[in-house]
DNA sequence: GTGAAAGCGCTAACAC
DNA sequence: GTGTTAGCGCTTTCAC
C-alpha cells in the first residue's frame, strides 16, 4: 500500500492540510479538539511526513553532515576517536528529528577543499560540523565558508573570533597531568609531540611546558621526542628518550596510542610499568583501558563537544553558530594503574 | 547569491529543462552537441541539483541506512569493527552517489524493532544494510521486512533462501586456524567461545570442532570456556582454561577483543606468548596489531561484506537483493607474531 | 484559529 | 532527439 499524505490525514479529520502541518510541525494557534482529531487520523493512517517534500519546501535539509578524516586514510584519529564523535552527533539529531550523513575524507588530499565544497553544495545541510585537523587548515575552512553553510569547528586548536567552536581546555588539563605526575614525585618527565597537522595536540605540548614551570622543574629538549599520533612513532620516540643518560621516570604522551607504543616499549624491554616508569596519555579511547595496566589519561569529552557542536547548528535556544566564538567542554583527568611514585633510586 | 536550478542552466544553454535533466542524469538520446552546451552552461553556473527535489519527484531518497549495534550500549561490536563498515559501505555509497545514513541501536532493548520500523517508514530509504547481531533477530528482520524496505542482512549466521544476506566463511576458516595450531604442535587447542547473540560467532565454535576433526585431535569440554566478545571475559576465560591440569599450549578466541584478553591475562602472570602459549584471535581489528606480540587472526573481509551488500541495493548490475540466497566474501588467515610451534615438554 | 493557493526543483509520461 | 505538461508532498503566504 502506499503511504498515507498530508491530504490523507487531512480528509480523514476533516481539516485542511495546512492544519495537519501545523500540528506536525508543533505550530500554536491550533486548538486542542482540532489537534486531538489530527493526530487520531495521524495514528489512524500510519502517517510519516515526507521528508523530501519537507525539505523542498521548506529550503531545509533537516541534515546535519560530519566531517573528519578517515581512520584509514591515516593513522590520525582512532576509530573509537570517531565513533565518539558520532555518538554525540547523533544523539542531538535524534532529539530534534535531524538525520546525520558522516562524510570522512583525507586530510592530506590536495582537494579536500573542492570536495567538501561540492558536498555542502550538492547537499546543502542544515549544518556542517567539522572535526580535527581538518577544522584548523585554513584552506578547508575556507572552503566551506564559500559555500555559506553555517558550520561548527570541533578543537580548531587555535579559535576565531569570528567562527563558532568548540573546544576542551587542552592547555589546562595537560598542565595539570604534568603537575599530577610532579606531585608522584617525578623530576624527570619527558613528553610525546603529536601529528604536525593537529594544532590542537600541540596545545598539549603548551601545557606540558606550562605544568613544568608550575611544578618548578626545568624543560629540556632532550626530554622532548616527537610522535605522529601513531602508536608505532610512540613506540619509538619511547626508544629515543629513554635511551639516553638522562633517563625520564614518567613520560606523557599527547595521545593515548602513542602512551601504548611506551607502554609497548617497555614491556619489550623489561621495564615495570608504573614501578620504573610512569606512562600517561590524552584521549581516552577504549585503548586506555585495554592495554595493561590500564593508562592513566586525560579524558576528551568528544561525544559531548559532538553533542554540542550539532545543537548549536540546529538549536534555536542555547549557544547558536551565529553567537561566534569558541565553546570550552573541559577535560578531565583519569588516574589509573599507568602510573605512580617514582622509584627510589 | 541563490543556488542555480534546471530552469536556469535550461535557459542559458537554450534547452528545455527536460534536456538539461537527462544530461545530469546520463540518459540516452542526447546528441552530443547539445551535452556539450548543457555541461557548458551547468559548469559555468556551478549548478548542483537538488537532491530532495529528485527524490520526492523520482521516489527514490537515493539514501541507504546502516543499521548496527552500538557500539557503546554494550561490548559487542568494537568501535574498530563499526568504522570498517562503514568505510566499505561508503565506498559503494560514493560511487553511485547515493548516501550513507549510519543508525546504531541498542539490540537488547525491546523496541528495537519497532524503533527501526519506524526509521523505515520516516526515511523510506533505497535499502537498509543490517549488520550482526541484529540480523540474526528474528523480530528485528521481521519489523523491517514487514515496512518493504529492501534490506540486506549482514553475517545473519544462519542463511536464509528467501532473503539476500552477505557473510563470511566463518566456520570454514576458523577449521583452518585450528588446524594451523595443530600443525604447529599444539595437541590442547583451546577455545573461548563468542556472545550468545551473535550466530556468527557461534559458527566459528562449530569451524573450531571441525578443525579438530580434521587434525585427528580430541574435542574436550574442559578446554572450551565461554566469553561474551569483550576483553575482560576472554581474560576471565583464559583463567578458566589456564588453571586447570588439563593446561592447553594453545587459545583460540572467537574474537580480537577475547585474545587481546587472553594475551593481557599472559602478561599478568607471566606466560610468554608464543613461548608457553600460543594465542589467535578473530575479525583482524586495528587492537590485533596494537597487543604485543602482535596478534595472529582471522582477517574479516568486513568492509567488502558492507560495500557488496550496499551494491547489492543499489546497483543493477551485479548481485541484486532481489535475487535472495547468500554471497560469501572469505576471510583469510593473518599469521603474526602471537603464535608459534608448542614448547618441548 | 483555520484554509486556499502558489510554489519548492525536480522527474515521468507522453507528445512532437 | 527534444520539449510540454503534470505532478511528487510538503511549507509558505496571506486571506479570512
Amino acid at each position: 500500500m502506499p503511504r498515507a499524505t498530508i491530504n490523507d490525514v487531512a480528509d480523514l479529520a476533516g481539516v485542511s492540510i495546512k492544519t495537519v502541518s501545523r500540528v506536525v510541525n508543533r505550530e500554536p494557534h491550533v486548538r486542542d479538539a482540532t489537534r486531538e482529531k489530527v493526530n487520531t487520523a495521524i495514528s489512524k493512517l500510519n502517517y510519516r511526513p515526507n521528508l523530501s517534500a519537507r525539505n523542498l519546501a521548506s529550503h531545509n535539509a533537516h541534515l546535519i553532515i560530519l566531517v573528519y578524516d578517515d581512520p584509514d586514510a591515516y593513522h590520525l584519529p582512532s576509530a573509537g576517536f570517531v565513533i565518539k564523535m558520532q555518538q554525540g552527533a547523533l544523539r542531538a539529531c535524534r532529539s530534534a528529528n535531524y538525520e546525520l550523513l558522516i562524510h570522512p575524507c583525507d586530510y592530506r588530499s590536495k582537494d579536500v577543499g573542492s570536495e567538501l565544497k561540492a558536498l555542502a553544495e550538492q547537499i546543502r545541510p542544515t549544518g556542517i560540523v567539522l572535526a580535527a585537523p581538518l577544522s584548523n587548515m585554513p584552506k578547508v575552512v575556507g572552503a566551506i565558508e564559500a559555500t555559506g553553510a553555517p558550520f561548527v569547528q570541533l578543537s580548531p586548536g587555535q579559535e576565531s573570533r569570528s567562527r563558532f567552536s568548540v573546544t576542551t581546555n587542552d592547555r589546562e588539563i595537560s598542565a595539570k597531568m604534568t603537575c599530577y605526575l610532579a606531585s608522584l614525585g617525578h623530576k624527570k618527565i619527558a613528553f610525546i609531540t603529536g601529528h604536525q597537522a593537529h594544532k590542537a595536540v600541540a596545545n598539549r605540548f603548551e601545557g606540558y611546558k606550562d605544568g613544568l614551570l608550575q611544578s618548578g622543574l626545568k624543560f629540556s629538549a632532550r626530554l622532548v621526542a616527537s610522535g605522529d599520533n601513531s602508536l608505532v612513532s610512540g613506540e619509538m620516540a619511547a626508544a629515543k628518550v629513554l635511551e639516553q643518560k638522562l633517563r625520564p621516570t614518567a613520560i606523557f604522551a599527547a595521545n593515548d596510542d602513542m602512551a601504548a607504543g611506551v607502554m609497548r616499549y617497555a614491556y619489550k624491554n623489561g621495564i615495570n610499568v608504573p614501578g620504573q616508569l610512569s606512562v600517561a596519555g590524552c584521549d581516552d579511547i577504549t585503548l586506555a583501558q585495554q592495554v595493561y595496566p590500564a593508562l592513566t589519561t586525560i579524558r576528551q569529552p568528544l561525544a559531548a563537544m559532538a553533542e554540542l557542536a550539532v545543537m548549536a547548528l540546529i538549536d534555536k535556544s542555547g549557544p547558536h553558530v551565529s553567537a561566534k566564538g569558541a565553546k570550552v567542554v573541559p577535560g578531565t583527568l583519569q588516574l589509573r594503574e599507568s602510573t605512580g611514585p617514582v622509584a627510589a633510586d
